[in-house]
RNA sequence: GCUGAGAUAGCUCAGUUGGUAGAGCACUGCCUUGAAAAGGCAGGUGUCCCCAGUUCAAGUCUGGGUCUCAGCA
């Protein structure tokens, strides 16, 4: 146990405020940030994804921000979890401490728990395999997985399509099933929510945690902010090179909801309105990880001020 | 003011020949291993505008009222 990396995590949704209680407690630790996050790995996505300013990062060292361009269509949860154990590494050899923060949630999994050894995607025969699902339905697809590998079978809904997929792709490729390797993945908890797994790091796991009705109010303001720093702007940068960019930057909340403000078939207000709306939909199901979580709550309100939110999660560090 | 249409879930609407209600979205919960800000599953919700009447039974039929929209003045 001992011999692992300690590290340090501030979760939260969308919009809770971790990234900014990371940058204000990193230099009282001794910490550079390391971000946890699907979509701030495209370069020129800044405003929209939240991305810290070239200020902050010339005040603290940022790591697994701008890792590739948009137009890169092949990363993975594999390929951020090498970039950020390598960003830890450099870090710790440096004697300073790893802050991570952000909020994909699989790439936490991936990075704690670790991936099991599987062939990366083959594009062909997934469209082989989607093709059969479109004309003989998604049952059909599903009645293969059953014939080939029944405990996956028993685990996906039919209409999960993509994960489906993923383990025919598996088992085709390998001939051995992805429920073998995922039973040997070690999870957060077992059955009675108790923590058990052989984890890769030895971290401090803290949750940012607002009331939904609060966290609701903080996203509206926080669009309305974007749109202040050139959201708009950067919006339209990323529709005039839609067909260059991959898709996982194009799913991006913040971009597509303005294509049809900018095609003309919808004004900026209901672009703005359904922005707002996926932005919820993104906190929610982050919600929904994270209550599995092996974290600490910290709960927060309205009444709080920023410095003694500060206050508090550097208090919960040090009890650590 | 007249004529016509409408009033049903938070929103947009569907409701066959009368048997106290539904679909999408929203909302809530869950799942999640190389696309994850993606993808999938599940769930609750109602003075059916109001008041009378007919009927064993009215969202549905009849009468009156209120409001909304459109057209005409």
């Amino acid at each position: 146990m001992g011999e692992k990396t300690a590290i340090t995590i501030i979760l939260g949704p969308t919009a809770s405020g971790k990234e900014s209680a990371a940058f204000a407690l990193a230099p009282r630790l001794g910490a550079e940030i390391v971000s946890v996050d699907s979509m701030k790995i495209y370069r020129t996505l800044d405003v929209g994804t939240a991305k810290a300013t070239a200020e902050m990062r010339s005040a603290v060292r940022h790591h697994c921000l701008d890792l590739i361009e948009p137009t890169y269509d092949d990363f993975s949860v594999g390929e951020y979890v090498a970039a950020a154990d390598s960003a830890i590494g450099d870090i710790v050899s440096r004697g300073k401490i790893p802050l991570l923060s952000g909020g994909t949630a699989l790439y936490y999994k991936g990075l704690l728990e670790g991936i099991f050894e599987a062939p990366a995607k083959d594009s062909a025969l997934r469209e082989e395999l989607r093709a059969y699902a479109g004309e003989h339905g998604n049952e059909a697809l599903h009645r293969r997985l059953q014939e080939l590998d029944p405990v996956s079978a028993l685990k996906y809904h039919y209409n999960d399509i993509r994960r489906v997929v993923r383990a025919l792709e598996v088992i085709t490729l390998t001939g051995k099933p992805v429920s073998g390797s995922r039973n040997e993945w070690s999870g957060f908890h077992d059955d009675d929510g108790a923590f058990r797994g052989e984890l890769r790091y030895d971290f401090t796991m803290l949750l940012l945690d607002w009331p939904r009705a609060e966290l609701y109010k903080r996203i509206e303001a926080r669009v309305d902010l974007m749109l202040e720093r050139g959201l708009l702007t950067e919006a339209e940068y990323v529709y005039r090179r839609r067909e260059e960019f991959s898709r996982t930057p194009l799913q991006a909340v913040g971009y597509k909801e303005f294509f049809p403000y900018f095609s003309g078939a919808q004004s900026l207000e209901e672009a703005v309105e359904t922005l707002k709306k996926n932005t919820r939909h993104l906190a929610k199901s982050q919600c929904t990880w994270f209550r599995k979580f092996p974290c600490e709550r910290i709960a927060l309100d309205t009444s709080m001020s920023k410095d003694d939110i500060l206050e508090l999660i550097y208090g919960r560090m040090r009890d650590r």
